[in-house]
RNA sequence: GUGGUAGUAGCUCAAUGGCAGAGUGCCUGAUUGUGGAUCAGGUGGUUGUGGGUUCGAGCCCCAUCUACCACCCCA
């Protein structure tokens, strides 16, 4: 007998229960927000056609995109889904005439990248979407905002800052400092390694990509301009107001900021930074992303208006703005800040109902069943050997289950059950009609 | 896709080319109505996998897989 070596393919997880539990906290607490603001849920299949997928990747594709073939057919080749946007801008497509405009969706859904893995880098990982289609008006980029602000802050994080920027400001940078288009993808890809290797390292990489020395010095300036609220804006109109790209990123973010005071988002968690670029890319207005400032943890999510890209599956394009929340990310930060409530343990059982003997067993079911009925999420004990009270504490224990309900002999001679909370060690009979709420009680 | 580091008990890690170990965990008991703490006993391995060198390989060589790190790119 063979048996089969149990391996996981390369950068792919298994989630066990305990992390599981903390993972639907989380992914619970967004879709929670999400629907707040009204998005709806979408689903699509993993699997789109190669051709589907193909279109907005191109060249690159092949390295990144994992195909997904059916052993016994060729025709129509497949691939797993590479991000959420693309099925996004084809089921606006395939549906518009069923969907009501702006659509608002959100999507919560692995994704499949070919890459090589790394530390918080996989094969396999979920994406958390939310865009709305249909709206050029900056209140739909205000409101992405807004909505990634209070999902942030009900997951508990508090030091953080989202940093907005528009394309069109970069461009209007780089033809006022003397960048030709050609050049620009190169100068978005440098930039964005700002936080990475700081002023002069993007400095550096901007001559070695061959952009004259005083262009780099015009737009390394201009890419650091801040201020506090809009004066930044104030600044780069007065210096570049002229160039109609600029003017026109300039005049989107200030609406943005009007919609965002008005939304209530508070003006201390956003800030106006020209260093942000967000990847290559499709995006064509306003971009942002967030980072935990304090301490320096990164992005943990990124957006940005992409008015374009549905045009890859339709006639004309149709205005489009997005945020996507590093789910992953932000689910390695829980753990590393704490951020977690005390009820989101290693358990969702909220108490262990104990087995005295053989011939009590009915009578702990039928308790078992009193708690269930009353909504309390309860693990009736069960062994195969004997029922011995100390396997049983020791069973809870081990699984951090806050609570055991002993029902002995004596327990059930005078209709109670004897409650032990693990955390302190204390313990309080109850009669069987008033069980439930104790337990409730014990667990504040 | 390119370059580098590493893989030994469930976990964290030892072991000059010469008998594979410790801590922790797990099981049993001290304690047949109570977990954690303590004590006693027990369980722990084809040293990632496949070849090679050698009297002898956890250690050296080659290949391969996996994880990690730096690029590339991105979330």
């Amino acid at each position: 007998m063979s048996n089969v070596k149990p391996r996981l393919p390369k950068g792919m997880r298994d989630f066990l229960p305990q992390a599981m539990i903390k993972r639907d906290y989380v992914f619970g607490v967004v879709r929670e927000v999400f629907h707040l603001y009204g998005f709806e849920p979408l689903q699509t299949p993993v699997m789109e056609l190669r051709e589907t997928l193909y279109g907005k990747y191109g060249a690159d594709a092949e390295q990144l995109i994992f195909d997904a073939q059916h052993a016994r057919s060729d025709k129509d080749p497949y691939a797993l889904r590479y991000d959420l946007t693309v099925p996004l801008a084809r089921v606006v497509a395939m549906y518009e005439n069923e969907l009501k405009f702006p659509f608002k969706r959100y999507h919560i859904a692995p994704v499949w990248r070919g890459e090589r893995p790394q530390r918080g880098r996989y094969r396999e990982f979920y994406q958390c979407d939310a865009d709305i289609v249909g709206l050029a008006s900056m209140a739909a980029d205000a409101e992405l905002i807004s909505l990634l602000v209070t999902a942030l802050q009900r997951l508990g994080f508090t030091s953080f800052v989202v940093k907005i920027n528009n394309r069109k400001i970069l461009t209007g940078m780089g033809q006022y400092s003397g960048v030709s288009d050609e050049q620009l993808p190169d100068l978005y890809r440098s930039v964005d390694k700002y936080d990475k290797v700081g002023a002069e390292g993007v400095q550096k990489e901007l001559e070695e990509r061959g952009i004259a020395t005083d262009v780099v010095a015009r737009m390394m300036e201009l890419l650091q301009t801040h201020g506090e609220g809009t004066a930044s804006l104030d600044f780069l109109a007065r210096v570049m107001g002229h160039i109609p790209a600029a003017a026109e990123g300039i005049a989107e973010l200030r609406q943005m900021a009007d919609h965002m005071r008005a939304l209530g988002v508070p003006s201390h968690l956003v800030s106006f930074d020209y260093t942000v670029v967000r990847g290559l890319g499709y995006y064509t207005g306003p971009i942002f992303e967030t980072v935990i400032s304090e301490p320096n943890l990164g992005s943990i999510s990124g957006g940005g208006r992409y008015d374009d890209l549905i045009g890859l599956f339709r006639k004309t394009s149709l205005p489009t703005t997005g945020v996507s929340l590093g789910i992953e990310r932000i689910i390695d930060l829980m753990d590393i800040l704490g951020l977690y409530p005390p009820h989101i343990g290693g358990t969702l059982v909220e108490v262990l109902v104990t087995v005295f003997n053989e011939a009590t067993q009915a009578e702990s079911a039928r308790l078992a069943a009193e708690l269930r009925r009353a909504g309390i999420k309860t693990e009736l004990y069960m062994d195969d050997a004997k029922y011995k009270l100390g396997k049983q504490f020791a069973h809870a224990d081990q699984k951090q289950i806050p609570l055991v309900a002993v029902l002995g002999d004596d327990e059930i001679a005078q209709g109670v059950v004897k409650l032990k909370r693990l955390r302190d060690g204390y313990e309080q009979s109850v009669a069987r009609a008033d069980a439930a709420a104790l337990v409730r009680q014990l667990l504040l």
